[in-house]
DNA sequence: GTCTATAGATTGATAGAC
DNA sequence: GTCTATCAATCTATAGAC
């Protein structure tokens, strides 16, 4: 087995693993089991579990977030040039459209997606700890385009609105594809770019208003 | 130690636990340790480490989901006496106000909000599955007081304009008395009054888009 | 780099004295 | 009901042969 192929293995393994199970309850054991490596394989590739969960995210943030961090940064370029302001409903998307087409984009990572919605609603865990230090650059930047999207919204206000938004778009990751108790009649769309353009709605109203 | 002290004591210990570092990142020592009280006393009076974390939600969720059920039960009521629709953002109000101001009802119950706000985002978990079957039915009970409130929504697009609105809810819950890197100028209030103000904004205004 | 074997700690749960 | 003591399983991590 090839150098990289068994640490791939053991980060897809993993990848599945804490998205379905949660971090905690997943253990060494299970990721090898299931990565068809060997137990040892994970602390003389990636040192220890923690270290290995780290890996599992900047795997996938790294791209993900430069196609983020380059959206926003065309849309505030664009603003400038036109000499007007950022548009909410783009900023927004220029984030959120990215992040939840990102299981289509290929590269089997449907699992890490909810694993990032999991990871945001960790108060004080290894995993949001993680998580954080991984994505507060990118909030800041989409937080100081959005204040200029919304000069006239006092920041506090708009620190709270994105909060919200972010919250509907994490529940909207961990609900996607999933059925828990469906009221009646109710047969709730899955395709992405419904679901995408459903949520932009949904923030980019609650964004604006006055 | 009388009876029920040692099983308050315990669930005191638990909920303050799980709601900061996680049910499976939680081990029985740590919540006999905190409690003061014995190892075995857990399987003694809970049976197991699953059936104490049903417990925990069983003790704050049967007073806070009669709040909730008479409040929505009010809303729907007494529109059908004045012969109109029942409003959204009553009707969001009536969910959400008891739930942001639990924390508040001198119960000591301030952790128990987090633990909601974590149970909400866990996949295939078993803290999400305790949660779920506590909740569904006022779920349910929700939207259908939502959809007779917009009745010209489609109930897929209600269905997801609810889940946004409690993803944002169950954020705000996480984040509220927290300070993840927050980005300058930016002091965000705390207090409840304020929060739910703010939240039933936004989700009012997002639900009721067109 | 990969393997076996195992150390060393911690876990949930229980048996049995009091 | 509460305690001590402990079992059996599981865990992360590592040492050392190949």
């Amino acid at each position: 087995m090839s150098l990289s192929d068994t640490k791939e293995r053991i980060l897809d393994s993993s990848e599945y693993l804490f998205a379905r199970k949660g971090f905690h309850n997943t253990s060494l054991r299970a990721i090898t089991d299931r990565a068809g490596v060997n137990l040892a394989a994970v602390n003389y590739h990636f040192g220890s579990k923690e270290a290995l969960l780290d890996a599992v995210f900047q795997r996938r943030l790294v791209p993900l977030n430069k196609v983020r961090r380059d959206n926003l940064e065309i849309v505030r370029e664009t603003a400038r040039q036109e000499g007007s302001l950022p548009g909410v409903e783009e900023s927004l998307r220029a984030f959120i459209e990215p992040t939840l087409a990102f299981p289509k984009s290929g590269t089997g990572a449907e699992d890490f997606i909810t694993l990032v919605g999991r990871a945001m609603s960790d108060p004080n865990d290894t995993v949001r700890d993680v998580f954080i230090r991984h994505i507060a650059p990118l909030f800041h930047l989409l937080f100081d385009i959005l204040r200029e999207a919304l000069p006239e919204l006092s920041p506090d206000i708009l620190f709270w609105r994105l909060q919200f938004a972010i919250g509907a778009m994490g529940h909207a990751i961990c609900m996607a594809g999933k059925s828990y108790s469906l009221p009646d009649g109710v047969t709730p769309v899955n395709d992405v770019e419904s679901l995408t353009a459903m949520l932009l709605d949904f923030v980019t109203t609650g964004m604006e208003r006055p």
